[in-house]
RNA sequence: GGGUCUGUGGGGUAGCUUGGUAUCCUUCUAGCUUGGGGUGCUAGUGACUCCGGUUCAAAUCCGGACAGACCCA
């Protein structure tokens, strides 16, 4: 690492990427890059815990196609005027000229919605709960970066219909709840914030946005929920017959994560030295360093090998690194690649009966018994697990700076009373040049004057540097 | 959306002003050496983004495409 991410955020971000083999950005198209297998890893990871809780809250796992005719697509009107520019279109097929134009899922509804139609037909069939893994497509303007703005996205998006608008707010709260377990294994910080009118997903009734402040006053959009009433199923018809016999169209919702989450793990954990992964993310939990002297080789890999099937057996992810290099230089490769526990093992450990350690987060080093290697390895990881939860909520106190005025504000994500206006919400972009991100889902308590005209109101909002 | 800059082995670079033989570091391959924080030595493989133009001759000058970095809305 050459770059310190205190120094130029942007440039750090790009060396980590590069230097710990997590995408192949050379792929001659902008914003589209190759998974290689250690990021992989980690996405399948993140993946393997969305299903973990989307399953658990009886969500049902389904793979819509990838293309959508125009029109279906245009069916809902804010919509359409929310993606048509960031469409791809497929407008031949073979020697052919199609009919009707096949666009590339930006997102799935209008791929889903006409089949949901005819899924749900009565009450009973309902509440559906929906969920899917897959890339969608976006025609970027902005500057791409890896796993944060891309242009083939890797995302979970999860959709569901309920029979009355309480009953979807309600999915919309358990969606609060998945969002925490899942973050118990990615240990990020993060505000519940709900978008302003002119801001929230084209079609939503109310968005919420999932934002984890990064440094010095940038935030990242990590996800969004949404809460559509019936702006969907009206014009796709997706009605049901109630208890009273009448035909009634649904109340839906929808929950999108995508590979951010990897971006958002690489930027807020990682350090000068390289990622920093949680141990449940990390394609190896444990790298075992074999120290090979010479004459030694042979008795010391075995032991080494005998080590790691311990660990494996206990079920744990390791890799025993027996590539011929020097160790310093391999302590350097797992640094840089944050594998969370690195052990070693040399003739003096040995003879000794002994493992040393050295611990990524925080650079710690010493020794344990041999014999203790599965439940102190556990141990360890555990207590790591639960410091980066801790810095994460150390991080989201104090990320947040309340104000009462926009004249050199603090590199933070500011807090302030807002008359809930749009034009002072413009206002206070333009005037900071800062996102305005919303108001907290979760009320909080407040007295005040609106940072732009004054006016008395009881509204907090929040803004920030997006990325 | 508007602007500025850049594109040379796998990665990072020198050369470009003033057109002619492409530099160095790293990686990689082979061998020896070494082995508890980036071993050392020897030998070797490997590059001018693409298309067009100017020219006897283009990495170098001109135009365009594509890709990337940055700034502004």
């Amino acid at each position: 690492m050459v770059v310190k991410k205190s120094d130029d955020f942007s440039e750090w971000y790009n060396e980590v990427v590069e230097l710990a083999q997590l995408t192949d950005k050379r792929y001659p198209i902008k914003g589209m890059n190759v998974w290689t297998p250690y990021g992989w890893k980690i996405m399948r990871q993140v993946d393997t815990y969305i299903r973990q809780e989307l399953d658990a809250t009886n969500h049902d796992e389904v793979c819509f196609p990838l293309l959508i005719p125009e029109t279906e697509f245009k069916k809902e009107k804010d919509h359409i005027k929310g993606f048509d520019s960031e469409v791809y279109w497929v407008t031949h097929a073979g020697l052919n000229e199609l009919d009707i134009p096949l666009c590339l899922r930006p997102t799935s509804e209008t791929a889903m919605y006409p089949i949901f139609a005819l899924w749900v037909r009565s009450h009973s069939d309902l509440p559906l709960k929906t969920y899917q893994i897959v890339n969608t497509f976006r025609y970027e303007t902005k500057q791409t970066r890896a796993f944060i703005r891309v242009r083939e996205i890797h995302f979970f998006e999860s959709h569901t219909c309920h029979t009355t608008e309480e009953d979807a707010q309600k999915q919309v709260e358990e969606d609060f709840v998945i969002l925490e377990r899942l973050n118990k294994h990615l240990a990020l910080p993060y505000l519940l914030l709900k978008r302003t009118d002119w801001d929230k997903f084209p079609g939503a009734y109310y968005t919420v946005g999932v934002d984890c402040p990064l440094l010095e006053g940038r935030s990242l959009q990590l996800g969004s929920i949404h809460h559509y009433r019936q702006n969907f199923s009206k014009p796709f018809e997706i009605k049901f017959e109630d208890v009273d016999g009448e035909l009634k169209f649904v109340h839906q919702t929808t929950y999108g994560m995508s590979e951010r989450l990897v971006g958002s793990i690489v930027a807020f954990h990682g350090d000068d030295k390289g990622l920093v992964l949680p141990p449940d993310v990390a394609p190896f939990q444990i790298v075992i360093v074999p120290i090979l002297a010479k004459g030694r080789v042979e008795e010391v890999l075995a032991e080494a090998r005998k080590l790691r099937d311990e660990l494996l057996a206990a079920g744990l992810r390791v890799t025993l690194d027996e590539r011929d290099d020097r160790p310093g230089s391999k302590f350097y490769h797992w640094e840089i690649k944050g594998v969370p526990l690195r052990l070693e093992l040399g003739g003096r450990d040995i003879a000794e009966g002994k493992v040393s350690y050295a611990i990524r987060l925080d650079g710690s080093k010493g020794t344990f018994l041999r014999g203790n290697a599965i439940v102190d390895s556990l141990a360890m990881l555990d207590k790591i697990s639960a410091d980066m939860m801790s810095n994460a909520a150390k991080r989201l106190a104090t990320s947040v700076e309340t104000v009462s005025s926009l004249d050199a504000p603090p590199k933070k994500i500011l807090r302030f009373g807002w008359c809930g206006s749009e034009d002072c919400g413009r206002k206070i972009e333009e005037k900071t040049e800062l996102k305005l991100l919303g108001t907290p889902y979760i009320l909080e308590d407040f007295q005040g004057e609106c940072i732009m005209c004054g006016k008395q109101t009881n509204v907090v909002a929040y803004a920030a540097r997006s990325m």
